[in-house]
DNA sequence: CGTTGACCTTGACGCGACGTCAACGTCTCT
DNA sequence: AGAGACGTTGACGTCGCGTCAAGGTCAACG
């Protein structure tokens, strides 16, 4: 038997059986004069086995091992491993399609969606105060809280951020957020800088403002200084100040 | 921030972010006058929504055009396909794994098992008359074509060769291989070789014998060479009158 | 006799999403 | 000044083959 009349009996191409050889999963049989490949029987059946425990899902290592392997006994180990992996596998998959059914299920998917569908919701609440560049950067920067976090402080983020949405506290959030452009161009020393990190402090429910001095840490965090990097240096100072005053308030 | 912190942040490694910048899901941010890239909230952003969305499954060609694509209508199509090629990907894993149950269901897998746990019972029930080599070549053949067929052939194939299986038979059998081995070093012209091909040819059920005419046409098929490519002179002609008979029985 | 076309040979690159050196520069701390 | 932790670019390895490339071999046909 040549290759090709051996690659149609086992159901693969001339390349893979080529490939095992390569890799040892089939020992090379002997050459005609011209220095074609001449298969027998045994070859054939070795083929066929090897097909069927790739299909299984083994590697071509295991696939040498087992075939060569004397032992049955290492072949029962490899496929209940390999029964484990399938299984994780699985579990991965639908995982996986769960959360593409809800994104699914959602009118109109979007990237930031991707993130999370309830942030996406809760940040077109907040659409009212977004024109503003400052209120644009806190959404950015509540929108990778959420990204960074696990599913369950996700959650929890969420329920925090509820009362913002209110009415009333978007209208605060307004006044804030021209306040804090009037100090453009101001001194970081400006008395103005002061008053208004203290009413941003008192402004957010006071378990967000625990949880954003967990995640930000001081004034050298790099998450924090990420943050205020686009703003003016006293708009910069309101929010150390601030960050200041919820660290502050959460310790005491 | 640097390299290193925007990683941590979305969880991946320095490695895969510059990554993806040579792939264009993240852009290159500007550099420090070390050369250190420098990274704000929006790449952070940006990179957390594209961990989503491959941890989603998406390929990073597709993460690339939804986080650049101004449509949220190409991700509906983006993540419908992805769907439906995860419900592929399920259904195959389940499939593995049905099957790895069968084989583990068994009390001591082998790789003869892999090939078809019920031919390799079938072949211990041949395990009496196997010392002899023309036997074991049998045999494989018997193995091989199991391998090559669809289950559904399979069955029918296992179905046909039950009667082999009596205590009878394998009497039967016992005297016919005897006689090929006698037949070693004869003339193919031997007289006795006609004979016993006619006798191998009854001993078939008819069925089998129409299956095996069909699956090797002709002494020039290479699966038949290869089946006599073991034997003697002689005994290859047995092989060769034997399927002469098989094929013509069937045709009339 | 040459040619066509189907087969065979070895060798090498490509895929996808990074991991993992290698060889080097930069910064901080002691 | 040295160590150790960062950063830089570049290139190779993974896995199971698919797919050229650049030929040699063989049977059949005109």
């Amino acid at each position: 038997m040549r290759i090709g009349e051996l690659a149609a009996l086992a159901g693969v191409s001339t390349r893979t059986v080529r490939h095992y050889h390569h890799q040892g999963v089939l020992p090379e049989p002997p050459r005609r004069v011209n220095g074609y490949r001449e298969y027998g029987l045994r070859d054939a059946l070795r083929l066929a086995r090897a097909r069927r425990l790739t299909e299984l899902g083994l590697s071509l290592d295991e696939v040498r091992d087992v075939l060569a392997g004397d032992s049955a006994r290492e072949l029962r180990e490899i496929l209940l491993e390999l029964d484990a992996d399938l299984a994780r596998q699985e579990a991965a998959i639908r995982a996986r399609r769960g959360r593409l059914a809800a994104l699914l299920s959602e009118e109109s998917p979007s990237p930031d969606d991707a993130v999370s569908p309830r942030m996406a919701e809760f940040l077109r609440c907040l659409e009212p105060v977004r024109d503003s560049p400052f209120a644009a950067a806190d959404a950015e920067l509540l929108a990778l809280l959420d990204a960074a976090a696990e599913p369950d402080d996700r959650d929890r983020l969420l329920a925090l951020m509820r009362p913002m949405t209110t009415p009333e506290a978007l209208a605060r959030a307004e006044v804030l957020y021209r306040r804090l452009a009037e100090l453009d161009g101001a001194d970081p020393a400006d008395p103005r800088v002061g008053a208004l990190a203290a009413d941003f402090a008192g402004h957010l429910p006071r378990e967000l403002a625990a949880a954003l001095a967990r995640a930000m840490p001081g004034a050298d965090d790099p998450f924090f200084r990420a943050f205020v990097a686009d703003l003016s240096p006293a708009q910069a100072e309101v929010a150390r100040q601030a960050m200041a005053l919820l660290a502050g308030g959460e310790s005491s």
